[in-house]
DNA sequence: CGCATTTGACCCGCGC
DNA sequence: GCGCGGGTCAAATGCG
């Protein structure tokens, strides 16, 4: 700018004979300057607002220590109270929770000075060590595993090769992508072969939509349609192209009962980061996988072969995609691969209690076939039915009465996350209790146990506290602090939103989401929500359904 | 023109 | 071995 003005100004001495030239050279040296003043202005609004960030920084960076110096207390404090408390469990098994005197605790174990990050202990198991942090739930960051069982214990289990240590040494540190913490990152397919030697687990998602794709955050291509058997939908195939090496593949079917209900079928995990909203259906399914892979166990006293029992004695049941269970069940639309391990997240509006058509239903089970793969259904349905245990709307997570400490979520995503997670065992609360309509307080405290206890729901609250730090790099401000960011609902479940996709500009709307915003929670004790829970039969609550299960 | 989508061909696994 | 069906590839096509 300037230079231009100087060279005006000599240009303008050269042509000085000239009136013409003069003229003009006046006229544009008028609005040289009223450009130089303009950028002027701008730099210096500039510089205000980088003074404005620095500040901001550096009080990011204060809350940041004192969360730091908050933590150790507790930690410190912990160790004294629970010194006389009894080992944690072994790395190789899943973490026994056995009393009402265990708790859970959260190890968000993102060491990374420069991120915020707060490690808090809402209930301990254990005294906190080193590298197992006493959980219960070793909310690792970034060693969250999509498909394997191996994946799935480590997930909840603090083994050391879980721990800080072996995160500082995980580059996925910026991604939600599952690793495995024991194996350096490979390629796209190693990964997959590495993750699930036999199949992929898939999570298959049912959403009332009116629009030919889900928004869920990520970016997609088509590769691939076709007119699958027994369906008159065209089943459509897409690609995560986030990153070109990314083995993430969706389907995307309309349900042929109800063409108003989409279902996406998500296989693989993503390779790269992940945006904040994309983050939060990847850790919400990754977490269903994890919930179909982990925490349960064929139950051999059961004498249904297709009855899974947790570890606190829930029940749910499994329904197999082998030849004697038609892929194509009366109210399926998607058909996943016979060998391949699908869990269905059914978001639909409908209640649960009922027998939603949109459920998978599947006939009574008089097959003595072995479940090879499950298909896993987490009913989302009926959530308005009951208060939450958790605290939802401002954000404090508390658990039961002896809590140690609460989990402050700056973020919505976080809420949100945690929401799911605590639905989907609600749900399979639920469903474990089909019959069961007057509620006991000590059934209810069980439930309220059986789901903070639950590996399948630590799992799922560790991908809902993945997707936190990890994709969006909203941190969790403790103190009550709230977070600067006002993250919409929109934002962080864009399905329900608008789309910013190249290639999926649709909208979608889910009664479920909506009633998620509309719980406003007060902040409660896990004891005291009222429950459909029984922690010991499993009945389903459909009349209709047998087989298979919503969770 | 570049990118995304479409669509027929092809590959592969599985069952008979 | 053959056929079927799911899944993927890649050339053709469409669109901004």
């Amino acid at each position: 700018m300037e230079v231009d003005h100087r060279k005006t100004t000599q240009m303008k001495q050269e042509d000085n004979g000239d009136d013409r030239h003069c003229k003009q050279e006046v006229v544009d040296d008028k609005e040289d300057d009223k450009l130089f003043e303009l950028t002027k202005t701008e730099m210096g609004e500039v510089r205000e607002e980088n003074q404005r960030l620095r500040l901001h920084l550096e009080q990011i960076m204060k809350d940041y220590q004192n969360l730091q110096k908050k933590f150790q207390d507790i930690l410190h404090q912990q160790q004294e109270t629970t010194s006389s408390t009894p080992h944690i469990a072994p790395t190789n098994e899943q973490p026994q929770i056995n009393d009402e005197s265990e708790l859970v605790s959260l190890s968000l174990g993102r060491t990374s000075s420069t991120e915020l990050v707060k490690k808090d202990k809402i209930r301990s198991t254990t005294p906190p060590t080193k590298n197992a942090e006493g959980l219960g739930l070793g909310l690792e960051y970034g060693k969250f595993e999509l498909s394997s069982t191996t994946q799935a214990e480590s997930s909840v289990n603090p083994s050391p090769e879980n721990s800080l240590d072996q995160e500082a040494k995980d580059e996925a540190g910026e991604t939600w992508t599952p690793q495995k913490p024991s194996t350096p990152k490979r390629s796209a397919d190693d990964q997959d072969v590495q993750q699930n030697p036999a199949k992929k687990t898939r999570v298959s998602v049912r959403v009332r939509c009116d629009t030919p794709t889900m928004n869920d955050g990520c970016q997609w291509r088509k590769y691939g349609q076709k007119i699958a058997k027994g369906n008159p939908c065209p089943r459509a195939y897409y690609r995560c192209t986030v990153s070109p090496t990314c083995p993430v593949r969706k389907q995307v079917q309309r349900c042929p009962q109800d063409m108003s209900i989409l279902i996406t079928t998500y296989e693989g995990t993503h390779n790269h980061p992940l945006a904040a909203s994309a983050t939060a259906m990847a850790s919400t399914t990754s977490a269903a996988a994890s919930m179909l892979t982990s925490g349960s166990s064929t139950s051999g006293a059961n004498s249904n072969p297709n009855t899974v029992t947790t570890s606190h004695g829930l029940n749910f049941y499994l329904n197999e995609n082998s030849k004697l269970q038609p892929i194509y069940l009366p109210h399926s639309s998607i058909s996943p691969s016979p060998s391949c391990p699908t869990v269905t997240l059914d978001l639909t509006s409908n209640t649960l209690s009922t027998s939603s058509p949109y459920s998978y239903r599947s006939p009574p089970m008089a097959t003595t076939f072995p479940p090879r793969y499950s298909t896993t259904n987490l009913n989302f349905s009926s959530l308005e039915s009951n208060a939450l245990p958790i605290s939802w709307s401002n954000g404090s997570l508390n658990y039961g009465k002896n809590q140690m400490g609460s989990l402050n979520f700056g973020s919505t995503q976080a809420q949100e996350n945690i929401y799911h997670s605590y639905m989907q065992n609600k749900n399979m609360m639920a469903t474990a209790t089909a019959n069961q309509h007057s509620l006991q307080p000590d059934t209810i405290e069980a439930a309220t146990r059986a789901i903070t206890a639950d590996p399948n729901f630590q799992s799922v609250l560790q991908a809902a506290l993945t997707s936190i730090i990890g994709g969006s790099g909203v941190g969790l401000q403790g103190g009550g602090e709230k977070s600067d960011q006002n993250i919409k609902l929109g934002d962080i479940f864009p399905v329900f939103s608008s789309f910013p996709s190249t290639s999926n500009t649709n909208k979608c709307s889910s009664s479920f989401f909506n009633k998620s915003t509309a719980a406003t929670l007060s902040s409660q004790p896990a004891g005291s929500n009222s429950l459909p829970i029984s922690n010991s039969r499993s009945k389903s609550t459909s009349p209709e359904n047998s087989r298979d299960h919503v969770v």
